[in-house]
RNA sequence: GGUGAUGUAGCUCAGUCGGUUAGAGCAUCGGAUUCAUAAUCCGGGGGUCGGUGGUUCAAGUCCACUCAUCACCA
């Protein structure tokens, strides 16, 4: 029976670019979604850019822009970056949407209806130069507890203590460098506490991981407290119903973005919102989150569904973080990456896509991408095991047969030809066993207790058995749906990676390049080859939820249509095939190496911490440079504007970037400024830049600066970098979608 | 600080109700092979299961303590 299930993952903060770490979260849910649409399911994939909260508002200002050319620029990153993951989702929207402020205010109205909604004097943190009430990420000041000078104002990264901001002393506000003073306030609170009695039943409604379910009693025997849901003005967000001045903080309507995308999306297509979000609603709602933000999504959300009159989650499935070389992600180390900046790199979505699936299981455990490992898995056993079934014997079939596959038989034949012998939990060729034998066998198990398992004696087992590998192969489609829909990957791939492994063995077995010297074995090793051709088909079926493109690909080379679950069980005969060209190439560790120094010279003014989503929390992403005095160059000699005015800078895209001989400090950079054409530029920054590095950066450039003979050529310009006392040399580069040419003004 | 999780081969990970000699892939070493965009097959070596103590006929697995790492603390 088909099901219905709508599925989201958490919403990216419109705050920042996507990175390897938010990318588990996605990938983990379209392999999700592609395997529940693969067997037919109605599955619908909801996400949506998060785009409110002091954070944006400050960076818009920080850059003159509003917030909404802001979080529309974002927005074009975020669906590009996506796209570039083949994350497929079916739609994805903004909370910033009519559809979003109608939501989040009618399930605020009903929250009030039934009494859930208390108003309350605070007292909180004020900038007075900025006239703002301050998060509590945007104080800084010494630790109450050790003293450690320049913390945030929720806790200490010294010592870890925990704090109010409140607390600090001597407090600076980050935004304007302004001492803070109290000011008392009214907000709004959503009475968290009255909803404990639904909250501790629906935690054992199975929505949950055990894990999840644990921390909630924890939170439970902790006491919950009372939610506070308003912000005051100036704030980028939606304004409280009945309340002028106050606006719903970030993290209330951001939940609700899942809705209101899904309303959007429900319009579009002529679907009935109120089936799929009504109290009655039959259909499945499933969301993927990281660990980080269970707390919204386990006590805040589903009491606020519940108690708006909608339906409850089918399923939180939180996921843990990612590392890369086994520690945190670091722009030092060149191991905070960008998805733009692996894509920049040519590197396949499709191997990260694999890496991550072979790590992910259903737990919220970290998982960590290796870099090593992650050349050395994809190359030997996606490309070496896998792409080489089919390159090792599409070739035969076009020379030898015109591209057309064996009839059904013959396959049939081939598929018994060799001393292959599997049931469904183990195999075996020519009599040795391989593979699977990790976990005990079935029979394993019944000779150690030496009497058969009641249910099944194991006469069952042997006539279980098969010899056809085809067959087999088919089987095993059972236990890996399984895993996808436990979302347990890592296992699911080790039992494709076992089929990897039968069908090489098997080729080398039968040896058709021994057949095809052989006279009179011309059928065998036309049978054999289509053999290993549908044992690929039937991997990559198996493979399509983790490597979308490449089974588009695979459809197209064997002239069939796109892939579903079902193909696992048929046997394509008689067939026409196209030429087979290569599927997908190895990874070239250069280019992993390339990618991380990439990462470490595109450093931005702050680390953000890996992959925390949402406003308050991001904030010191947006940390403005002029929160802390330093000793300075003094500032140079005030000029006009038109003396400004009179300085050309463009953005210049680095064509090409060499060495020149005989200069110790020289670069030859060959720049791009789109219609000015190319300029050649020579550049000291040879100590700080690899010149292989810079080939496609953007940076910006002085154009009309006089041009200047040098001992090596001519240099037509200059390119901005910063440098201090310190050691280091740093190019500017602007925010993506900058293009050559354009003017700096 | 409190709570939870994790720690198994050089690397990445399996290991179900405690049960023979702790498994796999990669890496490494030896052999075979040449159809494959150097990719496959066979075999070998490699482990104090973080540490200490306990329960048990039997502990990677259960218990206590301890060390390290990670996360959460609204």
């Amino acid at each position: 029976m088909s099901r219905q299930i709508l599925v989201t993952s958490a919403l990216p903060y419109a705050n920042g670019s996507i990175h390897l770490g938010h990318l588990v979260e996605y990938i983990q849910t379209d392999v999700w979604v592609r395997f529940q649409k693969m067997r037919g399911h109605d599955c619908r994939y909801m996400c949506a850019d998060d785009t409110h909260g002091t954070a944006i508002m400050l960076r818009a200002e920080k850059e003159g822009i509003t917030p909404e050319t802001l979080i529309g620029r974002v927005w074009d990153e975020h669906t590009r970056d996506f796209a570039g993951f083949n994350i497929g989702f079916d739609h994805y929207y903004s909370t910033h949407s009519d559809e979003n402020r109608e939501l989040a205010s009618k399930i605020y109205l009903r929250l009030q209806e039934a009494g859930l909604i208390e108003r309350k004097t605070i007292a909180q943190l004020y900038d007075p130069v900025k006239n703002l009430f301050l998060p509590d990420r945007f104080i800084k000041g010494e630790c109450p507890k050790c003293g450690a000078l320049d913390q945030y104002g929720d806790n200490c990264e010294v010592c870890g203590a925990t704090y109010s901001p409140t607390e600090l002393k001597n407090p600076v506000s980050a935004v304007s460098g302004a001492t803070p003073v109290h000011k008392d306030s009214e907000h709004y609170f959503f009475k968290l506490g009255d909803c404990e009695a639904f909250l501790r039943e629906w935690t054992k409604s199975g929505a949950l991981q055990d894990e999840a379910a644990n921390k909630m009693q924890e939170w439970f025997a902790s006491g919950l407290n009372n939610w506070d849901i308003s912000r005051d003005a100036p704030y980028f967000g939606f304004e409280i119903p009945g309340a002028p001045g106050k606006y719903f903080y970030v993290w209330l309507d951001a939940p609700v973005g899942y809705m209101a995308s899904f309303a959007r999306y429900a319009k579009d297509t002529g679907l009935d919102f109120n089936a799929w979000w009504g109290a009655e609603s039959k259909t499945e709602l499933v969301h993927f989150i990281g660990k980080d933000i269970l707390y919204f999504h386990a006590l805040f959300w589903p009491a606020m569904l519940k108690f708006s009159g909608h339906r409850l989650p089918t399923a939180v499935y939180a996921h843990g973080f990612l590392t890369v070389n086994g520690q945190k992600m670091s722009k030092s180390r060149g191991t905070f990456i960008t998805a733009d900046s692996y894509l920049a790199q040519k590197l396949n979505p499709e191997w990260l896509r694999y890496y991550y699936a072979a790590k992910l299981n259903g737990s919220m455990e970290d998982i960590d991408l290796n870099l090593d490992d992650f050349v050395a898995r994809v190359n030997s056993d996606l490309v070496g095991k896998f792409i080489n079934i089919a390159s090792r014997t599409a070739g035969f079939i076009t020379k030898l047969f015109g591209g057309q596959l064996a009839d059904l038989n013959t396959i049939k034949e081939a598929a018994r030809a060799s001393d292959f012998e599997g049931d469904s939990e183990s195999y075996s060729i020519g009599g040795i066993a391989t593979g699977v034998a990790r976990a005990p066998t079935r029979l394993d198990v019944i000779s150690k207790n030496s009497a058969p398992l009641p249910d099944k004696p194991i006469e069952q087992f042997v006539e279980a058995r098969t010899q056809d590998i085809l067959e087999w192969a088919s089987i095993r489609g059972a236990k890996i749906s399984d895993f996808y829909e436990k979302r347990e990957y890592s296992k699911a791939l080790r039992e494709i990676e076992t089929l990897f492994s039968v069908a090489n063995i098997y080729l080398s077995q039968l040896a058709p390049w021994d057949l095809a010297k052989k006279e009179g074995s011309e059928k065998l090793l036309h049978g054999v080859c289509s053999v290993a051709i549908n044992y690929f088909r039937i991997c990559t079926v198996y493979l399509a939820p983790i490597l979308p493109t490449t089974a588009d690909k695979v459809a197209d080379f064997l002239n069939i249509s796109k892939l579903s679950w079902n193909d696992a069980n048929r046997i394509l005969f008689s067939h026409e095939i196209k030429q087979y060209n290569h599927l997908m190439t190895r990874i070239d560790p250069k280019a992993i190496e390339a990618m991380v120094d990439a990462n470490k010279q595109n450093l931005e003014p702050t680390p953000a911490p890996a992959p925390v989503r949402h406003a308050e929390a991001q904030a010191h992403a947006a940390q403005p440079a002029a929160a802390m005095p330093k000793s300075a160059t003094p500032v140079s000699e005030t000029i006009s504007i038109d003396d400004f005015a009179r300085i050309d800078l463009r953005i210049a895209r680095i064509a090409n970037a060499e060495h020149v001989e005989g200069a110790d400090k020289l670069l030859r950079l060959t720049l791009d400024v789109g219609e000015l054409g190319t300029r050649q530029v020579f550049a000291g920054i040879k100590s700080a830049y690899a010149p292989e590095t810079l080939v496609g950066r953007f940076t910006v450039m002085v154009a009309n600066l006089a041009p200047r003979k040098m001992k090596f050529g001519m240099s037509e310009g200059m390119v901005l970098a910063a440098s201090g006392d310190a050691p280091g040399l740093f190019i500017l580069s602007p925010d993506s979608g900058a293009q050559p040419g354009m003017k700096v003004k």
